[in-house]
RNA sequence: GCGCCCGUAGCUCAGCGGAUAGAGCGCCGGGCUUCGAACCCGUAGGUCGCAGGUUCGAAUCCUGCCGGGCGCACCA
């Protein structure tokens, strides 16, 4: 609807520099919005206000000139009235209204899907947790970020790739099995001391005690032991995080192992790379890039003294395979904590020569969990932490991914999962649920009265006049420019809001006026409605990988 | 000290150049003999952190300050 709209005022426009209606001058950038009061019509636009500067006419004249020759071949527009300082208030004929109702009905799990992407190859990464411990919230929030920024993305026509990368080698890792090593010791000798920068979490004795029931340690070296653990306890690891993920409705098309790049010798390539591009040198012993060259505060090892290689050297190679695989764009989801990463990493690229807009990394804030009243206080170094898995199980993946959906994700988030947990009313979570299942529900009582669906509605939709009936439309119209602009922003919380919102304009209609009542062709328009309806908010849900039930 | 993010209703957050600043929760008061009350209706609650600037117009953009969070490793 709004694309029409603007081809109109387009069209309209060309008209009028043309014929000399208005001085010719480039076409600014115009707003077309949706006013909050009904009397400012379905749409308003700022265009006579933008252009009112170039144009030394004010810009109520200008509305008044751009209404008389507005060019509406199919009749869009029932009337155009200048309100305010010079909006042009625009109120569609009730027709295209009807049109637009057809029209969702007939995509059904198809409206709002778009071409935006043409099928250009475009990754997330996200989640990446290293496998040395289970998932917490924060990995949560990211897991929600980016797997519904996948499915909004294939909805508008990109080939998505979801991706996991596994930091399955050097210190970390084995730290995990000394960790893992430890706890086994301590299970027959109490005093056996715990390394100072081990994993503090209950979970490690639990793979200590799990791994010892399926292996032999006893006889092994310490060395090989830990090795052996190291290997274990992290393929342990991940297996839970795929679990944990799954149960979240996150499934990835690939994960991507640190390892890899070792014995693939992708990581050499990728040093003899940068050193071809002049990009290397060394001092004290290490090996340096040149990063401070793009935008860096300063350079940055990749090869310590010690001959082992940073993690930085893996993310560089890591991100160039990236771009070797030739995806178009990338979207990295990381934990705000890590943005100082940010620009090294760019740094990098671009010293290979690619585009600074290639990589988009999306910082996400700290998630802090409330439980009566209080801060639950969290903290990786005591082991001490409220996992992902506990809260899924707790309140259900629904309700976890519409908390963490709600928000943008440059704001902190505050958890609170009393809240959350309430499955009553009072929770925000299902309000948008209970429309669907209400909706459902409408049918199951329509299909007993025997009201169908006529296969031609043709007139019936006529019998739609009230001012709330055709603002449900309106809002059914608004979804696929709202799809295309969280595409285009990365702001997938902003569907949460529109759910609410449509959700919330039907229970009110749903509250003052019957759907099913005596007259059998009003139940039938006031079905089509509803129907409409049910298909936005079903498509939705989908999209933010939420269930959409027909009873709850 | 430098960099990034955030200060909007009692709380959690939307709005990010336009017409009277919104929602959920909480408070108070109403609504089920008819399609699901997990719903609806109504009341109260705001110097949009502060101060300047840009413009026809600023919660929104710019600068400075104040307050909070997070980073500034040959750590992972």
């Amino acid at each position: 609807m709004k694309k029409k709209l603007t081809n109109i005022l387009h069209d309209t426009l060309d008209l009028c520099f043309r014929e000399g209606y208005l001085s010719k001058a480039p076409l600014p950038e115009f707003v077309i919005e949706i006013p909050n009061n009904p009397d400012h019509g379905h749409f308003a636009t700022n265009l006579a206000m933008i252009l009112a500067g170039k144009q030394k006419n004010s810009p109520r004249n200008i509305a008044e000139i751009i209404i008389q020759h507005l060019l509406d071949p199919d009749h869009f527009i029932l009337k155009a009235e200048i309100g305010g300082a010079g909006f042009i208030n625009f109120f569609v004929t009730i027709e295209r209204w009807y049109d637009l109702l057809s029209h969702v009905i007939t995509l059904k799990d198809d409206y709002g899907r778009n071409n935006l992407g043409k099928k250009k190859k475009i990754m997330v990464e996200f989640v990446s947790a290293n496998p040395t411990g289970p998932l917490h919230l924060g990995h949560g929030r990211g897991a929600a970020l980016g797997d519904t920024l996948c499915r909004i993305f294939d909805f508008c026509g990109y080939d998505v790739s979801r991706e996991f990368y596994i930091n399955d080698t050097g210190q970390q890792i084995k730290t995990l099995g000394e960790s893992i090593y430890s706890r086994w010791r301590q299970l027959s000798d109490p005093s056996y001391p715990f390394p100072s920068d081990g994993y503090q979490g209950d979970y490690i004795q639990e793979l200590a005690i799990e791994i010892a029931q399926k292996t032999t340690l006893e006889g092994l070296d310490i060395h090989d032991a830990i090795d052996l653990l190291s290997e274990l306890g992290k393929d342990k690891m991940l297996e839970e995080i795929k679990e944990d993920l799954a149960k979240f409705r996150v499934n990835f098309d690939c994960w991507y192992r640190e390892s890899d790049l070792y014995s693939s010798g992708k990581i050499d390539d990728t040093i003899k790379l940068i050193k071809r591009k002049g990009m290397l040198f060394e001092k004290d012993g290490a090996l340096w890039i040149r990063t401070s060259s793009f935008g860096d505060d300063k350079d940055r090892v990749i090869r310590k003294k010690d001959g082992s290689l940073t993690y930085f050297a893996t993310d560089i190679s890591y991100h160039l395979d990236k771009w070797e695989r030739g995806f178009k764009r990338v979207i990295n989801i990381w934990g705000a904590d890590h943005h100082g990463y940010v620009t090294r990493v760019k740094a990098a690229l671009m010293a290979e020569g690619i585009p600074e807009d290639w990589l988009d990394v999306l910082l996400i804030q700290l998630v802090k969990l409330w439980e009566g009243g209080a801060e639950v206080k969290m903290s990786k170094r005591s082991g001490r932490y409220v996992t992902l898995k506990e809260l899924v199980d707790n309140v259900g993946v629904d309700a976890v991914r519409f908390v963490f959906l709600s928000k943008d994700h440059t704001s902190p988030l505050d958890f609170d999962i009393d809240l959350v947990k309430r499955r009553d009313s009072e929770n925000p979570v299902y309000y948008v649920q209970y429309a669907h299942a209400r909706i459902c529900s409408i049918f199951r009582k329509a299909a007993i009265e025997n009201i169908s669906l006529p296969e031609n509605p043709g007139s019936i939709y006529e019998r739609l006049v009230l001012d709330e009936e055709i603002a449900l439309i309106r809002k059914m119209a608004e979804f696929p420019s709202l799809i295309e602009e969280i595409a285009r922003e990365l702001a997938p919380h902003r569907l949460t809001y529109y759910l609410t919102e449509i959700a919330g304009n039907f229970h009110r209609y749903y509250n003052r006026h019957r759907i099913i009542g005596k007259n059998k062709y009003l139940s039938q328009a006031r079905l089509l409605l509803s129907l409409g309806v049910k298909i936005v908010i079903k498509n939705g849900l989908s999209l933010l990988g939420l269930s959409a039930p027909e009873m709850m």
